[in-house]
RNA sequence: CGGGAUGUAGCGCAGUCAGGCUAGCGCACUACGUUCGGGACGUAGGGGUCGGGAGUUCGAAUCUCCCCAUCCCGACCA
């Protein structure tokens, strides 16, 4: 496992630290848990973002926006949704500071309470079902298909960089269905998106499935979600997408008269993922020496490095450099040539190693006499010298490679650290010790799930779809079970 | 909210137990010079209300009380 997951390296907060800094405001700090995104991190952040909103786009979606906050009373209607969320939401109670009576300082105007206090959303299905009332009267209007991209608010316990912070970006995608198929296949569609954004774009193989009862969404039907194994052996749900019946149409009223001119309730899902995928990235392929980035996803695919002493040299190995860049780009890809000279080269190649750029090309003398640069990939940390004529070529191949590579390197990792488990002590040693996906019988109940998730910290990650069914017996209770379900110890 | 730990320069830390030189070290930063194919070196500099407030004392980073924040372990969660 790479140290800095045990935050052990001294390198650790340095490049963590590159990325994004913990909202630290100085005095009687309120900003609890906060990110603040440095630009690095955040333009990680817009290639997830513009990548994931095309395939939205493909699949008939458009972006909207509703606002940050919430009358307290939507919340109340309804009542699983309520009970899920109001343990962690922020209030705003007043509109109005004033100077305080000493002339120092100033305070909350006690005359300026709000009338109902406003809730920072946590998740946005209430505001948007009491706006969707309005803009859904027939089938013609259906279906809507809605996304927003935002940020929203939970004041969680305890947070976590990336992981679990108290502010967060994400998107979150609000559909409306004139049936329930429809909505399960929109629920269904969208899981399929998310996994394949999280195994072709990001390299993360994830577990695809549905969530038991008591581990939903709150206010939902049925949960799909998509889990990855990040490298600590603990698991990371990574995009869930939400089936959710008629519940909120009931609590919101929101009916449209069919074919037939009967009025009807609308079927609902929401799904959403969140720059917690940032932290997957991070935890799933980082190692000792940084990042290690995607190509599909990295800002910066290619970076040059010019090796000179002096401007005469530096001019013309710029001229070789500057011709690589432009046909590196004529082939769509994302370069950088970094001729700084306020740095020496082996301090550029630290350096974008720690931010996981792909693909470095180092050009000096050398290259620039015998018409060759070298190639050195950072998933391997392999290095070659290619002949100029070659370098476009070889650089575009390195992309599908790399692309690949990581992909198979997290999934050899998973299915070394998925285990098939029958035996309750072997359970219990297995979580304990080594982390992973567990797959084992459970017997369907929730008390055998609370008390496995008692005992051992892990819980049932997912009901794979399409799982096979196979006869055994619940590795708890020994009750007999139809299929396997996955266990493990989850961030 | 319970248990534990921590808060000193941009970052990482020592100093606190046992109060007392002008509050230190490494990295980073600035200037000049030499360097430049794997995080350069030398010389000279700059940067601190020691988390905040109150108290004890001739004297507080150090002791006492209150508050705030962070991290780890629980409960909660994308």
């Amino acid at each position: 496992m790479a140290d800095f997951l045990t935050k052990k390296e001294d390198n650790y907060a340095q490049w963590y630290n590159d990325l994004v800094i913990k909202a630290d405001m100085a005095e009687n700090s309120a900003v609890r848990g906060c990110m603040v995104i440095k630009p690095y991190g955040y333009a990680i952040w817009e290639k997830v973002q513009s990548e994931l909103d095309r395939l939205f786009k493909q699949s008939g979606h458009v972006n909207a926006y509703f606002p940050l906050f919430i009358p307290k009373s939507f919340f109340a209607k309804e009542a699983d949704h309520v009970e899920g969320f109001a343990k962690e939401c922020a209030v705003v109670t007043h509109y109005r500071l004033r100077n305080n009576k000493d002339g120092r300082g100033i305070e909350v105007d006690p005359e300026a309470r709000l009338e109902e206090e406003l809730i920072i959303r946590p998740t946005s299905e209430t505001i948007i079902w009491n706006t969707y009332k309005n803009w859904i009267q027939s089938y013609r209007d259906l279906p809507l298909l809605i996304n927003q991209w935002a940020n929203v608010v939970r004041w969680e316990m305890r947070t976590r960089l990336f992981l679990r912070t108290a502010e967060f970006l994400w998107q979150e995608g609000h559909t409306a269905h004139a049936t329930k198929n429809e909505a399960i296949e929109e629920t269904k569609t969208i899981i399929n998106l998310y996994e394949h954004f999280a195994q072709d774009f990001m390299g993360i193989p994830v577990l695809k499935g549905y969530k038991s009862d008591s581990e939903k969404f709150a206010g939902a039907v049925d949960t799909y979600a998509i889990e990855a194994l990040m490298q600590d052996g603990k698991a990371l749900q990574a995009g869930t997408s939400h089936f959710l019946g008629q519940n909120f149409a009931k609590a919101f009223d929101v009916r449209f008269t069919d074919k037939s001119g009967e009025l009807q309730y609308v079927w609902s899902t929401s799904w959403g993922v969140s720059t917690r995928l940032i932290g997957a990235l991070i935890m799933a392929h980082g190692d000792n020496n940084g990042l290690v980035l995607p190509p599909n996803l990295a800002p910066v695919q290619v970076v040059i490095i010019p090796i000179y002493k002096g401007n005469t040299q530096l001019d013309s190995i710029s001229a070789t450099a500057l011709k690589i860049k432009s046909e590196l780009e004529k082939s769509g890809l994302r370069v950088k040539y970094d001729d700084r000279d306020t740095h020496k080269p082996g301090f550029k190649f630290a350096e974008y190693e720690l931010k996981g750029v792909p693909v470095r090309l180092a050009i000096g003398p050398r290259d620039v006499e015998n018409g060759t640069a070298e190639v050195a990939r950072r998933d391997t940390m392999e290095k070659e010298v290619i002949s100029l004529d070659k370098v476009t070529d070889h650089v575009t191949g390195l992309m599908t490679d790399i692309q690949k590579n990581i992909f198979s390197k997290s999934l050899a990792f998973r299915d070394k650290n998925t285990f098939r488990i029958d035996d309750w002590d072997e359970f219990r040693n297995t979580i304990e010790n080594k982390g992973g996906f567990i797959l084992a019988h459970w017997d369907g109940t929730a008390e055998t799930e609370e008390k496995i998730k008692n005992e051992t910290k892990a819980t049932i990650r997912v009901i794979p779809l399409d799982n096979e069914t196979e006869d055994g017996k619940c590795i708890y209770s020994g009750k007999p079970s139809k299929q396997r379900v996955v266990f493990a110890r989850a961030y």
